[in-house]
DNA sequence: TCATTCCCTATTTTTCCAGTAGGGAAAATA
DNA sequence: TATTTTCCCTACTGGAAAAATAGGGAATGA
């Protein structure tokens, strides 16, 4: 399972503007050079952003880009979401629409309930929380554990 | 976060092992059979499996592939991590080896955070319980709230 | 000896990811 | 109005990885 390039620089675009405020715009050259992110590559996640409704933009001289709603009612598995799609799937279709057969039958429900703990975790953190290094108990409390480190 | 079809066909593979019992070989022609998997590709995906120490062959006349251990005592996570490598990925690289700058830093624990829900439950799964369709009751409990089969 | 089955290496085909290029449209500024 | 700035759009490319195929060699049992 892993998370795309296009949805770690989504995040982190999303932060620099959760850190900006509301209501201030930023530049994609400078979230690009904040963040060590492709300058033109980032303009398309941008723009996949904004027609997702999570930024919105202004062009010419003062313009940039701000969050289209308060960093605290955006998630990160929103952000996710509109870049990259469905955020678990299993050989590109999500969970619902595999049909399996035989001793395979419960593997359905098992990949359902990964889905559900991931959404745990992505679907309840917002932008706040992240930009402010104030992760929620629950999320910190598994972070925190040693063995969540170790690395097989 | 997409689960690649290798991992599924390993798991589903080493689930007709398991319920054709640790003393019974299955020929890699009747695990592609019976679960649709192309024959060669399975092939290598089963060489992984014997790699790895979770299978055992034999060739000629009678062989075929069994578990090297009792079902119950093999997760599903350790199958997808002899085919497919770390369990959960961020760009290419496993979450302690990011590493971020800014509004950003926060995002570290998170995906550690969320590697560690992953593990909760495929680390927790044993090939046995799938293929007798008896998932522990914490990971049925996930899978059973109907939100976790809505879409987005 | 012969059929069977795993085993190994190489090759292909396809798909998608990550990044690039260049110019057009809107807005502010002067 | 002219100019600068910035977003916006389309297309394209290179490369890697995923998914699958091909063909034959080595062990095993009958």
């Amino acid at each position: 399972m892993r998370i795309s390039a296009k949805a770690d620089y989504a995040v982190r675009a999303a932060l620099e503007l959760a850190v900006a405020g509301e209501d201030t715009s930023v530049k994609a050259e400078a979230i690009a050079a904040a963040q060590g992110i492709p300058h033109k590559f980032l303009e398309g996640i941008l723009g996949d952003l904004r027609r997702g409704g999570l930024v919105a933009s202004q062009r010419g001289g003062k313009g940039g880009y701000r969050l289209a709603r308060p960093a605290d009612a955006i998630s990160i598995a929103e952000v996710i979401r509109v870049v990259d799609g469905p955020l678990v799937s299993v050989r590109g279709v999500r969970p619902p629409e595999l049909s399996y057969c035989g001793p395979a039958e419960s593997l359905l429900p098992l990949w359902i309930a990964v889905r559900a703990n991931v959404r745990k975790i992505l679907g309840e953190v917002t932008l706040a929380e992240v930009a402010a290094a104030k992760l929620p108990g629950d999320v910190l409390g598994l972070a925190e554990d040693p063995e969540a480190w170790t690395n097989p």
